[in-house]
DNA sequence: CGGATGTCAGGCTCACTGAAATTC
DNA sequence: CGAATTTCAGTGAGCCTGACATCC
């Protein structure tokens, strides 16, 4: 609650700036990251965590160093999140006998159920989000987004 | 320079998080964020000088309050802006003498030439962005997006 | 040795709040 | 009086850096 306060009415932009993709993308990202992060909130779980279950669940156990890697989460905000997931009970860490550099982050059988709730609850974040959209319109998004992400992966490699 | 190290490979991410339309506005946002306040800085500017300077040149001379609800920009954050742009004569505050609460922001010729320079910086960075689609999946991205904020408003305030 | 790993301690930007002073 | 305007001070979250100890 409590920030329904100054939202401008987008509508009272001039048009060179409500058209600009730029801050369209910064707009609606703002927008579908509130809805998402109150969604989970509800559930006393954050973006972060479900990434990381859902990369666990995926990839199986690894190391911190390997989650940040797939997640995009730096190695050392990763920390206090696998500290909350673990004290949780949804999370393992364990040192890894073969590297004791390395931790070994499992899931556990509560974070599976977990996950569970959170992938039903996420579904239904997204939906809120895209409601105003078709179902092909919502590909065609995710699809545009996708490509410009790639774009950006190359432009930086090389 | 400098924030080439991370930046998590997407490919790397599991495909129930790659898709995840929430996660890629975040990640294009931030992408397209970046380029554009890189850019920008390069002309000593900032998206809410843009912002500013853009609603100034199509409203005419505005108090602060007008220009935080046209811009989205908080009536306390606009403080700085204001002052940032009339230190470099981009702008002039003004008491306005119809009502002694309000100031009148007036763009100056200098102002306005900036602007014209800002016009095409931006142009050629929402360019940067979009280059990977073409001209009529630019103009698909930007009306879902712009749906998608639309329907925030609305749900908003009903 | 160079390089990877987990951790901590911070920095900086940004959306946002609260409150005070002034004027309507 | 209540409401609006400008301003300042500050919070909290997120992204990100740097450094350290440990181990490969």
């Amino acid at each position: 609650m409590a920030h329904t306060s100054h939202s401008m009415d987008e509508q009272a932009a001039p048009a060179r700036l409500r058209n600009l993709p730029s801050r369209l993308l910064a707009l609606t990202a703002m927008y579908a990251d509130r809805v998402v992060s109150e969604g989970l909130a509800g559930a006393d779980a954050h973006k972060w965590h479900y990434a990381v279950l859902v990369t666990l669940q995926e990839s199986g156990p690894v190391s911190q160093a390997e989650l940040s890697r797939r997640t995009g989460i730096y190695r050392s905000d990763l920390v206090t999140v696998i500290n909350e997931l673990a004290d949780r009970g949804h999370v393992e860490r364990t040192p890894d006998p073969t590297d004791r550099r390395r931790n070994v982050i499992t899931l556990t059988e509560q974070g599976r159920r977990h996950l569970r709730r959170l992938d039903e609850l996420i579904a239904a974040l997204q939906d809120e989000v895209l409601q105003p959209l078709s179902e092909p319109e919502r590909e065609q998004l995710t699809e545009l987004l996708a490509r410009l992400l790639l774009h950006h992966g190359r432009s930086l490699s090389t």
